[in-house]
DNA sequence: ATGTGACTCGTAGTCCGTA
DNA sequence: TTACGGACTACGAGTCACA
């Protein structure tokens, strides 16, 4: 699959910096966000282009703001 | 299409009052972050789950920051 | 200058696995 | 626990004619 666009790639790190810093697995994540446990993986991996609907999930399951992911 | 979730009508009014600010019509945006004209109308209405490199595209085509379109 | 319905096509997103 | 693959379905990307 293989997208890897700069803003992509700050995203993932991003959401794994933040997951790490919150103790979780992909897995709980997912489960937290209500979205598949592959796919998570695929975000933190710049694989696939996400959606905003899904960006404000992730946003949520990790409490904090969408501004956060930005920063 | 009618999405109209929270965070697309959000999303879809922060570009329409920043694009107003900016004083240029959709049409020029839609020029500017190389996007169709009738899709950034949609994105304004929130009748698109908008995907993070076309949110990049647009911040570019505003001269702001992504950042700047979550606050 | 913008809204809308209809359309094609590519990819977002799921689900099954294996290592 | 995570990466990665194949196969699949749903929906976003992108365009058009017309109001």
């Amino acid at each position: 699959m293989k997208l890897n666009t700069d803003i992509l790639i700050l995203f993932g790190n991003k959401v794994k910096t933040l997951r790490k810093e919150k103790g979780i697995s992909q897995e709980e994540l997912a489960f937290r966000s209500d979205l598949h446990r592959t796919y998570i993986g695929m975000i933190e991996r710049a694989e696939k282009n996400i959606t905003l609907k899904n960006i404000e999930k992730i946003a949520n399951a990790l409490e904090i703001s969408i501004l956060d992911l930005f920063k």
